[in-house]
DNA sequence: TGAAGTCTTGACGTTCACGTAAAGGGAAAG
DNA sequence: CTTTCCCTTTACGTGAACGTCAAGACTTCA
């Protein structure tokens, strides 16, 4: 039974629905985490009786989530960017609040992508050192 | 009372001993993390009575603890690649293990320096696109 | 019809990385 | 001497991010 339950798949060509175990085979994640993640309010598929029926959307929100939960962001913390994604009320002092929100964002990872380069290099160099030993 | 309670500072010029309060400062965490770190093996300064004393390496391996904390890794991990530094028996077949841990560790890093830059990517373009918007 | 497989909602359990008292010891300043 | 400050250990508490049953519903294949 490859298909998921009770879900149509409606055209084969483009996925436009995605059953719980397909993203979850998908991302490498289990089924208990993605509905953690919809408790949370990070993400929101559709439901069909009362089965989860995610849209492309929803996936690319869920690769979203996994890449920045991959880059050391809290589940808190990717809700609220996710938050900021959302905002369009066209508010202009709340749109100053999310640039200012998503640079310190961008600083951040900036800051990590310099502790991994420092990372990289001493554990590269360590390598270097016990291979030099090893030919000695 | 700019000094610690009962520890002596030999040479004031090129420390070589720091106590607990010494290093929360600097690397901004709470005594209560260093010792866990300490019950979980990760350093062993030395003991003044029952005070702690933490000479220069300790220093040191403590940044590159932070360091790897703040690129992910969880404590466990980090107390094995601090393992694998201290290791120096001089087994070839260990240092084979080593290096590959090693290297395993490289990807790992290479891997979340790439979504590190799309995360960065993608944050930027969304402040342009507000900024844009601002503008128009 | 019934077993197998996927889905659901609770609800309690678990691991990690500490936080937070509680209770005390030893030096140093008033 | 007392107070203040920094240090110690022991031990229970906490928030995040799920894991792990339990019990039930629907569906498809045999």
């Amino acid at each position: 039974m490859r298909n998921g339950a009770h879900l149509d798949r409606p055209d084969k060509l483009e996925r436009e629905q995605y059953s719980i175990s397909d993203l979850t085979s998908e991302f490498g994640c289990t089924a208990r985490a993605l509905r953690f993640y919809e408790d949370e309010g990070l993400i929101s598929p559709a439901r069909v009786g009362l089965t989860r029926v995610y849209s492309k959307r929803d996936r690319a929100r869920l690769a979203w989530i996994m890449r920045a939960k991959n880059v050391g962001f809290s589940l808190t913390e990717i809700r609220e960017m996710i938050d900021l994604y959302d905002l369009d009320d066209g508010r202009v002092e709340q749109r100053r609040v999310t640039v200012e929100k998503c640079k310190a964002h961008i600083a951040k990872l900036k800051a990590q992508r310099a502790d991994i380069d420092s990372s990289i290099k001493e554990l590269t160099s360590f390598v270097a050192e016990i291979e030099q030993l090893s030919l000695g």
